[in-house]
DNA sequence: CTGTTAGCGCCTTCAA
DNA sequence: TTGAAGGCGCTAACAG
């Protein structure tokens, strides 16, 4: 349990060098192969890992970050949104057999403690993967890309910052969401947003308005309501649209959460989803086809994005060339059956 | 960035033991500090945290394993479920400064690269966290017990074992749920359960038995369907169920994502939950109350697992006197709409 | 191939 | 208090 090398040695009458080539794989006679293992047996001695770390400079461990602004993280069921991401870069950490640190800190925190700072520096990390949604002080990502440390940020949706990121292409999303709805026959399209300040939120808003525009529908902003992700708000605001003198035909939500709290709300007033309101939501998170009726909803390819954020922060601490620094992947329209044509369905451009 | 102890001592003009005081936090002369603080800044200096752990023999980091059998980790949303312990354990470790490492090896790989053992014996970690929910080799357990390495099991359902554990009490859960179904008049209900070697699931069963028979009602195996924890399983049991000569006026699923498969079973064959069936869960998972109607199912309290266990975990690691070595906690029945008196209420106890 | 030795960067005695 | 020196356990370079 608590043998070192140097006993090993000892035991087995060899060197400690020898002991560390048996340990590390490299040819060996094999007399000494042997005596070795029967000593190591003995003492039940295993190599200590921290030890080898600071020999090697070498942690072997990535870690995730996943900065919040506060108590959402949790509470929100955002983690069945991480789900796929964390498996993702579990799998490739696992080949690979790296250890995988997860940390969760709020934003303040963050700041306060110099939390990412500090761990670059200390270099209890080979690199980390940094799960943005809401901006970060840009000192804090400026200090990262001065450290030179191997970092991938995903989703920041940051510009005229040279670390490797990896985004979705939430604009995409958003705006065939919208265009498959036009498409329908619906004009009168609502939108209840994540917080503004997300970042992903920003991009989805442009795509709803694009889809709008490029189909000359005009742009109400009594239709947008700003939501915060969770299936509460997603029920009230909805309340709130269908109220509406003109009361939307469809309605876009940011999450698949929400937009279940929509369908809650519309059926409460005795309507139904998806002949009097469609709904469309996005992530298609596992909760989406239990929901009554199977939600149609925007796909983000979030076990891939974990996959390629690993594999490419991989290259960088392997120095390999890591090809382009940025990577956006495209979600994917899942239809299925919480959106209809309008009752009315007269309009098609 | 790659500066040194030895260099800042040097152009502080102090001795490195002064320096290490400094960034200890230990009493030391106001000038020395100055200086050392004043060389810190200018050569960037952060300690290595590796080297530190060395001397130390202390890693400040603890790990939480959660062995799989196979796939379903990620894909029944076993996830959406561990939120909460997981959440829970973070807040302990973050307020400890300690680093919190996650594993999903598969069992099998555990066994094949004896994982735990090795983490144990390289001792990467001060203390570890296993959830657990399918039996583990005993010699692995009986190794980590001798070994004596501070760990915590989560919910094993090991007796004749001396590693402190927790757990929920999954066999008053469940009888508690079945005893709120016989009070609404229901005798005839149906189980689906999980993966029958769950440890969990072998107790959810039992209560579920020992509360038909403490109300004299027979225990008819037809009615015990085994699930995998997945909506569609949930669903496709259902049917049979509903298909049976005599069939259940209520369903006891062993977990939410089931339960909601049910529901949808109920209402494709045009029948009403739970005015013709009731349904009733188990977890509360987020998507609990998104369900239609919401579900009323076995409440666990996972956050408070969570934190337990890590305080536990770090009482051990303190060495502080850690109280009794096994603890159980109650699940709580949460009830919303999805259970009702079957519609001829005859019978009642 | 094997044994020796000098670090890896920090912490902690022990004298002074 | 401070400074010097000896580990912590391992790896890697080098000489044999």
């Amino acid at each position: 349990m608590k043998s070192t090398i140097r006993e090993v040695a000892k035991l087995a009458g060899v060197s400690i060098g020898s002991v560390s080539n048996v340990f590390n794989g490299r040819r060996v006679r094999k007399d000494i192969y042997q005596r070795v293992m029967e000593a190591a047996s003995v003492l039940e001695y295993t190599p200590y890992a921290v030890a080898r770390k600071l020999a090697l400079k070498k942690t072997k461990s990535i870690g995730l970050f996943i900065p919040h602004r506060g108590k959402e993280m949790f509470i929100t069921g955002l983690w069945g949104f991480l789900t796929s991401l964390i498996h993702g870069i579990f799998k490739v950490t696992e080949a690979r057999d790296y250890s995988f640190y997860l940390d969760f800190s709020s934003l303040s925190k963050i700041k306060e403690k110099d939390l990412l700072n500090k761990i670059v520096k200390e270099r209890a990390l080979d690199g980390m993967i940094i799960f943005l949604r809401c901006p970060i002080d840009c000192k804090l990502v400026a200090e990262i890309e001065r450290q030179n440390f191997p970092t991938i940020l995903v989703n920041a949706g940051l510009s005229g910052v040279n670390i490797p990121s990896i985004e979705v292409n939430n604009f995409k999303g958003a705006k065939e969401a919208i265009d498959y709805l036009i498409k329908l026959g619906h004009s009168r399209i609502a939108m209840i947003t994540g917080p503004l300040e997300f970042l992903d939120v920003k991009e989805r808003i442009k795509g709803y308005k694009q889809s709008l525009k490029e189909h000359d529908i005009p742009y109400d902003p009594e239709l947008i309501k700003e939501g915060d992700w969770v299936f509460k708000t997603g029920y009230f605001h909805t309340k709130e649209l269908i109220n509406l003198k003109k009361p939307p035909t469809a309605i876009f939500c940011a999450n698949d959460p929400m937009a279940a709290g929509a369908i809650k709300a519309i059926k409460e007033e005795k309507m139904l989803v998806p002949e009097d309101i469609s709904i469309i939501g996005f992530d298609d998170q596992v909760s989406a086809k239990m929901l009554e009726p199977p939600l149609t909803t925007v796909r983000q390819p979030l076990y891939q994005l974990g996959v390629l954020s690993a594999k490419k922060l991989f290259d960088i601490i392997d120095r390999k060339n890591s090809g382009p620094t940025k990577k956006i992947l495209d979600p994917k329209l899942i239809i299925r059956d919480s959106c209809t044509s309008p009752k009315n369905a007269s309009k098609r451009k």
